[in-house]
RNA sequence: UCCGGGAUCGUCCAAUGGCAGGACAACGGACUUUGAAUCCGUGAAUGGAGGUUCGAACCCUCCUCCCGGAACCA
């Protein structure tokens, strides 16, 4: 078996209930509008995480609306100091894993760069564009403040030809970084603060991932992003909340240029999850110091991450669209996306047995050389998944937390004279228990029913307890990795004074070695998702390979029991 | 203090002048060959003060609080 085909989200156009950007884009579809573009537009400067996955959701759903329609996988690639391949790369596989379809439409922002740069001349030739020489001292201060006014700076007056001229020799490379850069002449007084003369062009001597050494001056964010949005056409721009402060100057641009029909910007929420942290650099950072073995850790809230902690693309979706899409800042509880996890997994996942802390069990009126097999269903929630066989013999482990030598209130497993079920196969009752000098106890001994083949006795007793085995004799050791949330505190970022550092969770990975599983276990390959029963959801580890079998946690089971343990 | 946004159960999202509803979480119960799942039930909210109206979460006024904005980052 191996790793389940990203399957496509449902067809139909919405999944959720109708959101404000849904109503508003439905709203220009009833007033009559039959174009519509959306686009997803990363910076391939890192991997994508869970935040992205609610962008990706909201654009590739959104773009379903309408026949025709479709969301661009745009890479704004403006900054070559911070953007490589592998990124792209990265980005583009997530997208895919994630189950979306960008068709024709995957676009670089550098693709546009002589498009881009003939409108700069352009509006330079119309004076709304001007170089400025001045340091970035000067021009920050220049800027002014929230409340004082900015100041124009000695450079705007310069005529349009030698504004020409000194653009085309920055693009021809004939200054230093610095030296120059290239504004937007608007208004230096305006309360909004991006509309003070913003930088479009800065000089940036630095090899680019796509056009390599062709240019040595690259445009701003402000002025490729909007303009790129109109050269393909989008139609709806959705961003997120910070980049409220921009509208006013992404709609100044179009204005300028005259694009018809020019797409508009919506701004919504930004993801944030409780004990999770969700920006670029303090993931970064977490990878940089060694915290987690990589962006892909399991731990990590990065796609990678989540595919190899097991996490299906439908539980990701599902959870973006129940999340919804709104204009206040949130802070969703990550029970939230636990709970899509386990409401997947447990429709989808294949049910084996897997003992992670083994307590052998001899079974003494068990012959010695005898062995069986029992049919077992792989999902009993769902005929059509099949069965496996489960084999048994004299000796099995069972799970140490399954036993206590003097029961707990409530607890309803094995402890001696209990009789209890092994799931699946029989009816057992211990009898003694072997310890080593220390006190530990180091096996059990029990007998069996042999009436009770498959679990129930023909006399109909009943018994309260159901646990999970594997036949000592049949069983196939594997490392089991146990991964818990990376942080202790809800929101690790909000103390100022602390560094989120401090807040990691020193459980958030247990290494268990000499766990035991059923042997049907060698069907499944690196990424096969399945249940441990009674146990958890587990995923196969990527990098996992015969002989070296490795199981990562993606999620327990919920745990009554453990509640009810943890009140006395 | 200036500009731009936002305030509804513990959390997320609805209700768009007409009974404040759903999901998650919590709690209680039923069922159970997974103490899972499933099913049933309980508690839980309109930031504040005025105003308009037969009627306000929704409209108006004032206030309060929260977020973002002064990169040659995106």
């Amino acid at each position: 078996m191996s790793e389940t085909p990203p399957s496509a989200p449902s067809g139909k156009p919405e999944d959720h209930a109708p959101n404000f950007v849904d109503e508003l884009v439905q709203a220009e579809i009833d007033a009559g509008r039959t174009r519509l573009v959306t686009r997803f537009p990363p910076e391939p400067n890192g991997y994508l995480h869970i935040g992205h996955a609610k962008s990706i959701v909201t654009n590739f759903s959104l773009a379903r609306k309408l026949p025709g329609a479709h969301c661009n996988l745009r890479f704004d690639d403006t900054n070559p100091a911070k953007e490589e391949t592998e990124f792209v790369e990265s980005i583009q596989e997530d997208v895919r894993w994630l189950g979306f379809d960008w068709g024709e439409h995957c676009y670089f922002a550098s693709d546009y760069f002589q498009q881009l740069y003939d409108m700069a001349e352009r509006l330079i030739r119309e004076g709304k564009a001007y170089v400025d020489s001045q340091s970035l001292d000067d021009i920050r201060e220049g800027r002014g403040s929230f409340h004082q006014p900015g100041t124009e700076s000695p450079f705007r007056g310069r005529s349009v030809d030698e504004n020409l001229d000194l653009f085309r020799r920055m693009r021809a490379g004939e200054f230093d970084e610095g030296a120059h850069v290239l504004r937007a002449k608007i208004d230096m007084a305006s309360k909004d603060l991006k509309l003070r003369d913003p930088v479009m062009y800065r000089i940036l001597k630095v090899a680019h991932h796509r056009t390599g050494t062709a240019w040595s001056i690259y445009p701003m964010y402000d002025w490729a992003h909007g303009q790129s949005d109109a050269i393909e056409g989008v139609t709806h721009s959705i961003c997120t909340l910070e980049f409220q402060n921009h509208r006013g100057l992404y709609e100044w641009f179009h204005e300028q240029l005259g694009f018809q029909d020019p797409p508009r910007q919506i701004e919504f929420a930004r993801l944030n999850l409780t004990y999770t942290v969700l920006s670029k650099r303090s993931l970064q950072k977490l990878v940089a110091a060694g915290h987690v073995s990589g962006w892909d850790d399991p731990r990590m809230p990065t796609v990678a991450g989540l595919r190899r902690r097991g996490v299906s693309p439908a539980s990701i979706r599902a959870f973006c669209e129940r999340i919804g899409v709104s204009k206040r800042d949130s802070f969703v509880d990550v029970t939230l996306l636990e709970h899509a996890i386990r409401e997947d997994l447990n429709a989808t996942s294949p049910r084996l047995m897997g003992v992670l802390r083994p307590l052998r069990v001899v079974i003494e009126n068990y012959p010695e050389d005898a062995e069986e097999t029992f049919e077992l269903a792989l999902n009993p929630g769902d005929d059509a998944a099949g069965s496996r066989a489960v084999p048994f013999c004299r000796e099995v482990f069972v799970d140490r937390e399954d036993f206590m030598e003097v029961p707990a209130p409530k607890f309803w497993r094995i402890f001696p004279g209990n009789e209890v079920r092994l799931r699946g196969a029989c009816l057992l009752t211990v009898t003694r228990v072997i310890k080593d000098d220390a006190g530990e106890v180091t096996e059990l001994r029990a007998t069996w029913d042999p009436e009770s083949r498959g679990g129930n006795a023909p006399d109909g007793r009943k018994v309260k307890g159901t646990v999970h085995w594997v036949s000592a004799r049949h069983a196939v050791p594997a490392e089991v990795r146990l991964y818990d949330r990376l942080f202790t505190e809800e929101n690790p970022l909000s103390d100022e004074e602390r560094d989120l550092v401090e807040f990691l969770n020193p459980d958030s990975l247990e290494v268990l070695s000499g766990c035991m599983l059923e042997p049907a276990v060698r069907e499944f390959g690196p990424l096969s998702r399945l249940q441990l029963e009674r146990v958890g959801y587990f995923c196969v580890d990527a990098a996992s390979e015969d002989g070296g079998l490795v199981l990562n946690r993606t999620i327990a089971l919920k745990d009554s029991w453990a509640k009810v343990a943890a009140k006395r």
